[in-house]
RNA sequence: GCUCCCGUGGCGGAAUUGGUAGACGCAGCUGACUUAAAAUCAGCCGGCAUUGCCUUGUGGGUUCGAGUCCCACCGGGAGUACCA
């Protein structure tokens, strides 16, 4: 071990210093050194249980319990890191270490998400193919990480972009593209509906067992169908199917987006441009179908309740009633089905609202009826007009308009009138983009007397209010308001004024006077299935995910089209369909705000590549491909399963593999649902990434690839780390190391900062190359070094809470370390000094506490208070006169190690041991030495503590208040104690007599 | 607006089930060592105060006892928003 040269900070060696004193120099040499042993031993190969991935160095599979610890991999930015963005990593990393020493097999990988816009954008920028440089950044983030010590399987790491395992993702797509959900299914596990192979539907079709969609009572048979027929049928099932809704153009990006990708203003996630509703082909997932399911099986994994929340709002599951209107128009009746989770309130609609996009639109009257009010026709001659113009303003307005409109509801009366079939009352209906084409049925009954919008409306327009349901005289409701101006909206109450007799509607008479919300709503419903006019029925939030992308850098579908425009699929054994190269990798983007645009993906602009000659069963024939592009989270949907054999060319994953890695009950602490044992990342991912992942894997366990319906057991939200920026007065950024920090203001007890002699601003919040208060794990590096680095972000608090990132502290970590190998080496010498007696019994207690207290840390993934108590130990060591105990510092070291595993290797190794720590059995507690011999008994009156008794663990609980008596007796005055609590052997509390 | 989470010393943060509030670290102070400084080691370190009182955002409540449970409010953060 060399002299390190440099003294430009006082961790980092200088000329006075011992030889042998663990500063940032030697921790560098460690640490590198301790890598590169890692790498060329495969300390962390995880071995499984067949294939080309059994070699785990000497520690098979079998016989050892599996743990799958994985992060949320990254995406390989050309930025680098912060120190923000490896706390995730780390937290990971000290639990894969700490299971190994439990002995456990643990898979601990990592990959790359490198699809994506910024290697795409920086391509259109330089000409340069996006793979060059997302595989330079690859290369770059790799030995970023790799510094930092992380126990990966280095075998184990791709890129969503290698083609083996683009083949995989197209593969899947093939398969839920060859998919259709059938609700009647039983599955395997119980549940009812499933996903099945779109054969199984067509043989249904061919037998005539259903009813082929759009050709009932044509006599058709399957066979008579055209090719395009057949195509159109079989689309309105797949579960990847070409949809032609409304979809999220965005013009200034020049591609469509998902719903989860806009944002709340209506504008793009990503640019913040405006985006709007139009009708475009595009594929879709029918994630909607699995609604239920994805909302049932939160309730069987371990998640944070946040997270489940967030998926469950998504999701937006409501159980309500649809019913049917009969509507007289020019052309004959019609009829109008409305979603309402209120059916109990139907003797109170007064009017039918429609979004403005509704079918029935179309079929509005020439002219407005006699006596239509002024205000209702909006200025406009005839219906038709009006809604015309009504939907193209409606369209145009962002989310962000309607916002500004403060809730003033506009409209216009569309000439038609509904008949209520309850009561036979004629409703009139009215257009509104209040109501929104893509819930329910995007049509409502409005029931002003319940619900504020209708009531709003109904304001607005001069509607009768109608009450039907009297609040509790508890619910908390104005009960003043009743009758009054207000809708009555709670949930609790007592239905009234709603019968009818049967001479007045269809069905046979009924009442729901007097019957509470529930009730009343039950009983309708069954009213409304027997009068065949309505049922109960569940309504989802959540709509069916747009996966199609106008880009170059992401998967290209394994799709082409023949000449009728009839998708075919490309077989599995000519996957990978690989990228072509194009003269311009930019998508045609617009003027922000031109709504008529229309798409244009890069991959069109290669007409050799688009037009192919393949033979798909029927000779040699001339297609068309798909030249749209996956979304960026297709790559991320089933990532980690791939963790599990990223060699395997037959499989996407291997059955025996899967069950042995993920499959349920692998471990005592996954669920019958199986999944990753342990998934950490940001919550920012709550609802797109985690929802798709699930929806994906409950496919393909229900086609039979997965054993389990869930893909991830356990997840863990890291927080963020937050640090102070500075601005000028200016309000520019200056560089947050070169601040200078003055004297407390004693008008605002906060301290005054500078730069450069200028006053400077404070703030708080993210660490970001803009905000110019970056600091990268290298800095840390060159300063304390990586173990330093891990400690600290280990300690700053708990794992799953923000906190800022403070430099200053970072030193105490670096002191822990020092005093730590000053415990073991002599600085001066680099002789181990550790003594070979025995521990005295104070140390034995110490360190067998300790022991007990960091198991339980550790298994809580409370890392901060873990090191807490080894910092006592090793103080309690460090004040040893008769020298270090070997049998006290091997388990502190053992113990420190999934933290800071360099300088424990380090020390492990001076100890005399050859082989590396990180298989060594986690220490175990002595129970002869764990607990205390005496405690601290504490004697309160009225809950204040007036005396301390120092007794056994084990005191009798009567012989304890006995001494508390004694020692208090004073304070008592003689007189006996009206009551006395005793929690042996902590606490007496005495409540005195008056 | 609605839903959820969080408020503890100068700072980051500790406190099984309600049971001695402030572990551990940073900063600060004192001493030892040193010509001196750094480093290291030992000690002090919530506030007021004459022995005791006050103190976990504020105000109430439950309890022998509340940072922890309940109610209301204040402040901060996150999600979501005409979802019928």
């Amino acid at each position: 071990m060399s002299e390190n040269e440099n003294n430009t900070t006082s961790y980092n060696g200088r000329a006075s210093e011992p030889r042998f004193r663990y500063n940032a120099a030697m921790a560098q040499q460690i640490e590198q050194k301790w890598q590169k042993q890692w790498d060329d031993k495969g300390t962390f190969w995880a071995a499984n249980v067949s294939g080309d991935l059994k070699d785990g160095k000497g520690r098979n599979a079998e016989g050892r319990t599996p743990y799958f610890a994985m992060d949320m991999f990254p995406y390989p930015s050309g930025k680098g890191l912060h120190v923000g963005h490896p706390l995730g990593y780390l937290a990971t990393d000290v639990v894969s270490r700490y299971h190994r020493m439990k002995g456990e097999n643990v898979l601990h990988a990592m990959g790359y998400d490198a699809f994506g816009l910024p290697a795409e954008q920086y391509a259109v920028q330089t000409g340069q193919h996006p793979r060059i440089t997302t595989e330079a950044n690859i290369a770059n983030m790799r030995r970023q990480l790799h510094r930092m010590g992380l126990s990966f399987d280095d075998r184990r790491s791709f890129a969503t972009i290698d083609p083996e395992y683009v083949r995989w993702t197209q593969w899947i797509f093939s398969r839920i593209y060859d998919a259709w959900y059938d609700p009647d299914f039983v599955r395997e596990d119980g549940g009812k509906g499933s996903a099945r192979p779109i054969d199984t539907l067509i043989a249904q079709f061919q037998a005539g067992e259903r009813a082929i969609p759009g050709f009932e009572g044509t006599g058709k048979r399957w066979a008579d169908l055209t090719s395009v027929e057949q195509a159109d049928v079989l689309n309105d099932f797949r579960l990847a199917y070409i949809s032609k809704s409304p979809v999220n153009w965005c013009p200034g990006l020049g591609t469509v987006l998902a719903n989860e990708e806009v944002t709340a203003e209506g504008r793009s996630e990503r640019g913040n441009f405006p985006v709007f509703q139009r009708e475009l082909r595009q594929w879709s997932m029918r994630i909607t179908v699995y609604g239920h399911r994805l909302i049932e099986d939160l309730d069987k994994i371990d998640w944070p309740q946040k997270v489940k929340l967030m998926q469950r709002n998504w999701i937006g599951e409501s159980h309500g009633a649809s019913v049917h209107f009969e509507v007289d128009t020019p052309g004959g009746t019609r009829d109008l089905e409305i979603y309402t989770t209120r059916p109990d309130t139907l003797f109170g609609a007064t009017f039918a609202v429609v979004s403005p996009e509704h079918d029935l639109l179309r079929h509005v009257p020439s002219a407005w009826p006699d006596g239509t009010p002024e205000d209702w026709r909006g200025g406009y001659d005839t219906p038709a007009e009006g809604m015309e113009a009504y939907r193209v303003a409606a369209e145009s307005k962002t989310a962000q308009d309607r916002v500004a409109e403060g809730g003033q509801k506009t409209g216009l009366f569309t000439g038609l009138y509904a008949i209520n079939p309850i009561t036979g009352a004629k409703l009139p209906i009215f257009t509104a983009d209040y109501v929104l084409m893509g819930y329910g049925t995007g049509a409502i009954m409005a029931v002003p007397g319940g619900d504020q919008r209708d009531y709003d409306f109904a304001v607005k327009f001069g509607l009768p209010v109608i009450y039907t349901v009297e609040p509790l005289p508890d619910s908390g409701d104005d009960l003043s308001d009743y009758e009054g101006r207000a809708p009555f909206v709670s949930h609790d109450g007592i239905v009234v004024n709603s019968s009818i007799d049967a001479t007045k509607a269809k069905g046979d008479a009924l009442s729901l006077d007097g019957l509470s919300v529930d009730a009343a709503i039950e009983k309708v419903n069954e009213w409304l299935e027997s009068a065949g006019v309505g049922k109960g029925t569940v309504s989802y939030r959540l709509r069916d995910w747009l996966f199609s992308r106008q880009r170059y850098w992401g998967e290209p579908f394994p799709i082409v089209y023949d000449e009728d425009g009839v998708p075919h699929l490309i077989p599995d054994s000519m996957l990978p369909i690989d990228l072509p190269d194009v003269p311009d990798y930019s998508p045609k983007t617009f003027d922000p705000q031109d709504a008529e645009s229309d798409p244009e993906a890069p991959l069109s602009r290669n007409e050799d590549w688009v037009k192919v000659t393949l033979d798909l069963g029927e000779g040699p024939k001339t297609y068309f491909r798909d030249t749209n592009t996956m979304p960026n989270w297709a790559g991320s949907c089933w990532y980690y399963m791939r963790y599990i054999d990223p060699t395997d060319t037959e499989h996407m994953v291997e059955r025996d593999e899967y069950d042995y890695w993920m499959g349920p009950d692998h471990n005592a602490s996954v669920g019958p649902t199986g999944g990753v044992d342990l998934y950490v990342g940001g919550v920012e991912h709550a609802v797109l990434h985690l929802l798709y992942s699930r929806f994906w894997h409950k496919i393909l366990f229900d086609l039979g690839y997965v054993d389990g319906p869930e893909p991830f057991h356990k997840l863990f939200n890291q927080g963020m780390i937050q640090a102070y920026a500075y601005t000028d007065d200016r309000g520019q950024y200056v560089p947050a190391a070169e601040i200078e920090e003055g004297p407390v203001d004693p008008s605002t007890g906060e301290p005054t900062y500078s730069w450069n002699g200028r006053h400077a601003n404070r703030e708080f919040g993210k660490m970001g190359k803009s905000l110019k208060n970056i600091i990268t794990p290298d800095d840390m590096y060159e300063r304390y070094g990586a173990d330093t680095f891990r400690l600290y972000e280990m300690s700053m608090g708990p794992l799953d809470e923000s906190r800022p990132w403070n430099d200053r502290n970072v030193v105490g970590g670096m002191r822990f370390l020092q005093r730590l190998w000053r415990n073991v080496v002599d600085e001066r010498t680099g002789e181990v000094t550790v003594c070979e007696a025995e521990p005295d019994t104070k140390t034995l207690k110490l360190l067998n506490n300790t022991i007990a207290d960091v198991t339980v840390e550790m298994e809580a993934m409370r890392p901060n208070t873990a090191i807490a108590k080894l910092i006592v130990l090793n103080n309690h060591l460090t004040g040893l006169k008769d020298g270090v105990p070997r049998a006290a510092v091997e388990p502190l070291i053992l113990m420190l190690s999934p933290v800071a595993p360099h300088i424990c290797e380090e020390l492990w190794s001076r100890l005399g041991h050859g082989e590396s720590l990180a298989y060594q059995p986690w220490p175990t507690a002595d129970e002869r030495y764990t607990g205390e011999d005496t405690v601290t008994a504490v004697v309160q009156i009225k809950g204040k503590v007036r005396a301390k008794l120092e007794v056994s663990p084990s005191i009798d609980p009567d012989q304890l208040q006995k001494m508390a008596l004694e020692a208090v007796a004073e304070r008592l005055g003689g007189k006996e104690p009206r009551k006395v609590i005793v929690k042996a052997p902590k606490i007496v509390s005495i409540v005195p007599a008056e």
